[in-house]
This record gives C-alpha cells, structure tokens and sequence, in this order.
DNA sequence: CATAATATTCTACATGATGTAGAATGTCAA
DNA sequence: TTGACATTCTACATCATGTAGAATATTATG
C-alpha cells in the first residue's frame, strides 16, 4: 500500500542523493567541481550522465556558460525534503487519516517526545486558522 | 532525501499490489483462485510467480496442502498499512520532526480539517501517558 | 592557427526489481 | 496408466539506476 513510486514521492538513488547534496553544499557547481564534491570513486562521465538525469527529472537545472555548464539543485534541501514528505503525508493521510495520525503522533513520542507540545500547539493554530476562515466565509453569506 | 526504498517502506509494484488485494478479499486462496480474483489477462504461472516472489518478501505464507497450496497473506491490510507508514514516518520525521510536523498538520487540515480534533486529543493524551511513564521511573528512583 | 586539454554528449553495458509466461515436472483421480 | 491440473524452473522484457568509454565540441595557448 503506499504507492511511493511512480508519482508520489519519487525515491533517488544513492549516487543521485550524494550528487543532489554536493549540489546543496556548493550551490552552483560544473560537473567537474560536482564530481570532485562527491570524491566517489568513480569517473567525471557518470556524474555528467546522472546529473542529466536528474535535470530530465527536474531536479536539477542546468545553466549554459560560457566555459562550462553549471547546475544547480532546483529545490533547497529544505524545499525537496518539504515536497516529498508532502506527498507521502497526502497518501498515507488519503488511506486513512486517524490511523495516521495515531501512527504520526507514536513515532513522534517515540523519537522526540519534546515535540508534542510543538505539535499540540500547530494543531490548535491551524484549527484558528480555519475558523477564522469559516467566520470569513460566513460574512460573504450574510 | 527520504529514502523510501532498501530497507525502510519498500515499494511495491502494481501486480504485487493486486494479488495481496485479493488475498485480503479471499483471506486464503489456491494459486488458482488469486489468478480469477485478480482477473488480468495474464497467465497464471505469472500470479503463480508472483505469489512466490511474495512469499520470499515474507509479505505472503505459503501453506502446503495436500491438493494445492494456499496462500494467505502475512499481514491484514491494515497491518500492513500501518508497517509502512511507521518506515516512512520515521524516516521523515528523522530529517527534521518540526517539519514534518507542520507539513503533516497541513495536509491532515487540508484533506480531512474535522480530524485535527482527534489529533489534537491524540496527542494529549499520549503526552499524559509518557508523563505517567515519568512518574513511575521518578518513582523508582526514589 | 593548430593542437592539446578539457567539456559535453552519445552510446552502451551491468544490475536489480518487476511483469510476464512457456517448458518441465509433479501429483492425483478416474 | 493417463489426462488434467498444480507447481517449479527457467527465461525474457522493461525500467531505473550506476557506470563509463567513445565520439564530438570547445577552448586556451604555444
């Protein structure tokens, strides 16, 4: 169940990952300076060959220079991590939201108690939120 | 980021898919039986295939008749649902567990908002329990 | 300008997961 | 014993990914 692949959150491969993140870590970079960023034993030409990929996947855009070609991670680490965890949240949510939820809140005393108060408190902001949203919609009915 | 593949939520494919989804129909089928209730215009010794590749991901038991085999699958749909959002939600909230708390609240207030209430008594609720935990260990401690 | 050095692209192979199924073999009942 | 069905074996296709050599383009420099 799940279906992670094909559409929803998309997974990488290891080399993909490394490459992503000597991106992060340089931020603008040749595939020259890529490849010695992720000093894996391995030739230029297969750093080349999957940062094009990762470019065909959107990921990564590639800035024509004049010398050299320069890539760059579309996303921040941030942004990628953020898209991701959006898409896996929405399907497992999409399944079944209260066992999510059960299963979200237990992981997450399970692994850093600290932050159930964090949550609580995003919980009862967002439902402010949206009924500051209703009392809006309301007006417009009146 | 995320990596949902080798060794955390492993992906299915979408056959896979299906014959577990008969199995959860069925509770325990023949070989023969998957095949109709899956009804591709596939061969059986494909969903016979299928089923052994199953059982070798310990997702599917194989139990010896005397007649035929039966097969009935490991996990209830549910349990299985559960396993793998527990890899993924560890795994997300492993990056960063504000993050992937804002984002989950998000997505949960955005497809289903009435079950922020339940999450908010969730989360309640599990805090009184790990306080209650305390007690007993500040207990012992004395 | 010619050419060596470097960058880029093209092409290709290996591996592993998955879908697919024919061939070979096993089993049981009539 | 033999025919029908079950099971296993073997094998191929496809796709994603890792890998890189060969071919080609570009650029700096003697």
């Amino acid at each position: 169940m799940i279906p992670i692949k094909n559409g929803h959150g998309k997974v990488l491969g290891h080399l993909e990952q490394d490459i992503l993140e000597a991106l992060w870590r340089r931020g603008e970079a040749s595939g020259r300076e890529v490849f010695e960023e992720v000093s894996r034993d391995i030739a230029i030409t297969t750093v080349l060959t999957v940062l094009e990929r990762l470019v065909s996947k959107a990921l990564v855009k590639k800035i024509r220079g004049r010398e050299v070609n320069l890539f760059r991670s579309v996303y921040t680490k941030e942004e990628l991590a953020k898209k991701n965890s959006d898409e896996v949240f929405r399907s497992i949510l999409g399944l079944s939201a209260p066992a999510a939820s059960a299963a979200f809140v237990n992981i997450l005393a399970d692994i850093q108690p600290i932050e159930l108060d964090r949550l609580a408190t995003l919980v009862e902001s967002k439902k402010k939120e949206l009924q500051s949203c209703q009392k809006d919609i309301n007006a417009l009915l009146e």
